[in-house]
DNA sequence: CCCTATTTTGACAGCTACTCTCATTTCATG
DNA sequence: CATGAAATGAGAGTAGCTGTCAAAATAGGG
């Protein structure tokens, strides 16, 4: 049964000793967001409605919003913003922070592109073509504005709260997110980690004579 | 009969010769956001409805959607975007373009302060509190974020479409946005001007020691 | 002033995202 | 296996938003 189960969502979580009810929920939700992958990718977004992915994913529609708040959140996982906080914080405390948001951003590409690269470019497509879901990524890029904005704080010694942090972390964050827009315009010809470096360039220079 | 209108949403738009028809959409306009300002005041925006606001109003439901795309464009007008970029062309073309920027966006404010001041801290409490606000906003902000870009590029000799403009752009943008949360969160007590030099700084030369 | 063409409006029906409640099923545990 | 807890499904309800169509208001000419 687990073995016909097609294209996986996420790389093969760790399958531990978690109980049969833990176990299900997960298959659950995976069942959930491939199902709306598959239909999005059929029909288009705003033509792909909470019924018929219910359905696809064999649960019901209450089922569907008990699992994700919105229809936005299902193709929004999210689950990586975590990570990236507790990366920056693992980061060597005399690197310049400049370079460890590089890094970890490079990272997180990297992974992207290597682990699902069809969703990867599924959620920039979408991204770049739904306001709604372009709007419900804005807002959990706030969110992790606010998380880089611990980190940076942490480091350059001000407070969390400053205005100063947070316009900065702010406009580092937006300017990464239409880096996701550039790349879906163009038809993700571009490579994405390029583009990230030249953003990263920009942030920390603005818009000087010497990059191109 | 035009004496008794209560408290006029915009500075009083020129009335010269337009037709009744003209006059009665801009008197419909203006009195949809008046009731909408007025409902939400009294009940915050989630409790309000258009059926509600459409009472208020004396017109039709049907009516209130055909004035505005969706609820959170009632209060979120954007008249002034346009503006905006016509006031960048204006300026002395040998100046900074960064401080053009600056004094646009301080005329900017000024006039909010000066004109509407009930209604802009509405606005900026609206867009703290409530996800849907704010991401309306970013949204009209990603469009503004593209008008300043044309202006930019132009001053740069940069191509508008360029990665570079446009994350530099978003990132001015979403760095602005942030200032008016951040003045809404501290009850409006912060000289709004203020927060836009502090944070025109940030944007310009990025979190440096010198800066508080 | 009236007649006609055009625009604006209101009433209504319909769709869908989303919420809430409650009974039923499924798993965990002793 | 029995009991308690958690997950699910079914159903009703709300509200934003779309589309259609007929009625009302306005513009312009005779």
């Amino acid at each position: 049964m687990a073995s016909m189960t097609p294209a996986r969502t996420s790389p093969p979580t760790d399958v531990p000793q978690l109980g049969l009810r833990e176990r299900k929920k997960i298959k659950t939700r995976t069942a959930i967001r491939d199902a709306t992958y598959a239909l999005i990718e059929e029909q288009g977004y705003d033509a792909t409605t909470i019924e018929q992915i219910a359905d696809r994913a064999e649960v019901s529609p209450s089922t569907v919003f008990r699992y994700f708040p919105t229809k936005e959140d299902i193709v929004l996982t999210d689950e990586e913003d975590a990570l990236i906080l507790e990366e920056l914080k693992a980061r060597p405390k005399d690197e310049p922070w400049t370079e460890s948001v590089r890094a970890i951003m490079q990272k997180a590409v990297r992974l992207g592109h290597e682990q699902q690269p069809e969703i990867t470019r599924l959620r920039a497509h979408l991204m770049a073509q739904v306001p709604a879901v372009r709007a419900r990524m804005m807002e959990s890029m706030s969110v992790a504005s606010h998380m880089l904005a611990e980190g940076i704080a942490e480091r350059t010694g001000r407070d969390v709260d400053s205005l100063e942090v947070r316009v900065y972390t702010m406009s580092v964050v937006a300017g990464l997110a239409e880096i996701s827009q550039y790349w879906a315009e163009n038809d993700f010809q571009d490579d994405l980690s390029e583009l990230l470096d030249r953003a990263l360039d920009v942030l920390a220079n603005g818009l000087t004579p010497e990059n191109t």
